[in-house]
RNA sequence: GGGCCGUUAGCUCAGCUGGUAGAGCACUCGGCUUUUAACCGAAUGGUCGACAGUUCGAAUCUGUCACGGCCCA
């Protein structure tokens, strides 16, 4: 036979193993007993609806009722004369009965494999054993399913298999759905505590002519018609505040945003944020709200006082410290004096002991913040706002009245990472064209990571920009904490992988 | 980017000091039929991640590469 006489069916095979060429058979046999991928088939009932509704009855109750219910979903085990069908909320037994139907039909049904998807109509009943089922008497294969599923007791634990096929992994493991349902769940209470307090919710662009509103390194693209480079957006800041400009005095966007940086446990390139910001608001206002916020997720969504992250608790009901960077680094660090740490010279020996790299450009501030990351960051365990960020490290927030050195700025910590950064909003068009050059300049000493000028922006501020607090937080890290996870890919449901 | 570990049947895993590859589940056939990882019997299933090397002989030893995991930066 040659390469070009050889059928479809005959090329798919060869690569195939025997398990899916025997459901390829079976499906080949519907084909031609009738339509292979009926939607004609019409639920009226769910798995975990039924078993709240009739777990409690007993089988006399049961048989007295006669209630009859149509249900749908994926064989999952077959055990004795019980298929398990999974539905999106649980699972059901679903009954085959050999001598109730007709001879052709059990035939039929015997060809089922774990892992199609069908349909049942019948009368819910209990088994001995205490277990409900709904009876086939009317029954639909709805989709042939020609992969074997995974073993049933060990389910898919490959994680790499579970990252890249996720469809795989979400059909097998309970905890994952669970995690992201719980993703759903805590950005549905975000969206509403922000709708609540008359927020409106934003689309910004992903695509930008200039990155802005962090520091970081974007992944750039070409718009072919334009014949110019465009950049996946790092921040949705900038055009968030020209919308504060536009009078959307509360505003918030709960999107992507992109990140040309490593892999690790803690980054994926694509990544979520919700950003909002308040006109007539500072840094406090918007502490307090990310307080509200945080604890309002753990009593409403986790429905508890305390997080388990490893072996660590965490209390999210007593009041949220709060402390000043460089507060901060003298409580953890009592060999260091307040006066080592305000001398640039002091302080950069100290830096250096710690193994920083002090490059020639660095100020006083980016060496306190260097010190604040080597010495403190992971030892803030508890909720903790830490405040007055240095301002050479804080291009578009507002200095400090008292003093211009530090802004009006907090991050926020949990668990030694990093969950929000906030700050009163720059207003000053002037101040925040000197700090563009500035990073300007940055950029130029080879920094790439440093920020573009914005002119545009810088417009928008000489309309006025009203006295404005923002915020950031990231999403993923917050849905890691609360569910318990420890790498980012469990909580993104198609994680970046390397290619194969 | 660095260190350590992993990659064997569709899935979960054994495979010792080098001697031509094994189990359970799934699948197929037969039996049983109110089961709970259903059970009983039989049969089937492999480019041992890829490529080199050492060797009479490599899943096993060595090297390079790919992908992943954990830790570190």
């Amino acid at each position: 036979m040659s390469e070009e006489n050889k059928t479809q069916a005959e090329d798919q095979s060869a690569d195939e193993n025997k398990l899916i060429a025997e459901r390829r058979k079976k499906l080949n046999l519907l084909r031609e007993s009738n339509n292979a991928f009926p939607n004609s088939f019409r639920r009226d009932s769910y798995a975990q609806d039924l078993q709240e509704k009739f777990s409690e009855k007993s089988k006399e109750e049961l048989v007295e009722l006669n209630q009859h219910a149509k249900v749908a979903g994926r064989i999952m085990a077959k055990r004795g004369p019980f298929f398990v069908l999974q539905d999106m909320t649980g699972r059901i037994q679903s009954y085959l009965d050999r001598k109730g139907l007709g001879k052709e039909l059990v035939k039929e049904i015997d060809t089922w494999d774990i892992g199609d998807i069908i349909g049942v109509e019948g009368t819910i009943n209990k088994s001995g054993k205490g277990d409900l089922y709904v009876k086939m008497e009317t029954v639909a294969m709805l989709t042939k399913s020609l992969r074997p599923l995974p073993e049933k007791f060990h389910g898919l634990t490959d994680q790499e298999q579970r990252y890249r096929q996720r469809y795989v992994d979400l059909i097998m493991n309970e905890e994952s759905r669970k995690v992201f349902n719980t993703r759903t769940k805590i950005i549905q209470y975000l969206r509403d505590f922000l709708s609540e307090r008359r927020f409106i919710e934003v689309e910004t662009p992903m695509m930008h002519v200039i990155p802005g509103g962090a520091t970081a390194r974007p992944f750039e693209t070409k718009h072919n018609a334009l014949n110019i480079p465009l950049y996946l957006r790092i921040a949705p800041e900038l055009y968030l505040k020209r919308l504060v400009v536009g009078g959307v005095e509360r505003v918030f966007e709960i999107n992507r945003s992109f990140r040309n940086e490593g892999l690790s446990t803690r980054h994926n390139p694509e990544f979520t944020m919700v950003e909002f910001y308040q006109a007539y608001a500072d840094y406090h206002d918007l502490m307090d709200l990310t307080e509200e916020l945080m604890r309002g997720i753990c009593n409403e969504v986790i429905g508890s006082n305390d997080i388990v992250y490893g072996d660590d608790t965490y209390n999210f009901n007593k009041p949220f410290e709060r402390i000043t960077l460089k507060d901060s680094i003298l409580k953890f660090n009592p060999n260091i004096s307040e006066d080592e740490l305000t001398d640039r010279n002091k302080a950069e020996k100290i830096a250096e002991q710690l193994g920083v790299d002090v490059k020639d450009n660095y100020g006083l501030g980016k060496i306190q913040l260097e010190i604040f990351e080597e010495t403190v960051e992971e030892r803030l365990k508890d909720p903790t706002f830490v405040t007055a960020f240095p301002t050479e490290v804080s291009p578009l927030a507002r200095k400090n009245d008292e003093d211009p050195f530090v802004t009006d700025r907090f991050e926020f910590f949990i668990g030694g990472r990093e969950f929000a950064n906030g700050f009163s909003e720059l207003n000053d068009p002037e101040d925040q064209a000197e700090r563009f050059k500035a990073q300007v300049a940055e950029k130029d000493a080879g920094d790439d990571e440093a920020m573009h000028y914005d002119a545009d922006y810088i417009r928008a501020l000489e309309y006025g920009l009203p006295p404005t607090a923002g915020e950031g937080i990231g999403i993923d890290r917050l849905v890691m904490l609360f569910t318990n996870s420890h790498t980012i890919r469990d909580v993104i449901l198609f994680p970046h992988m390397r290619p194969v």
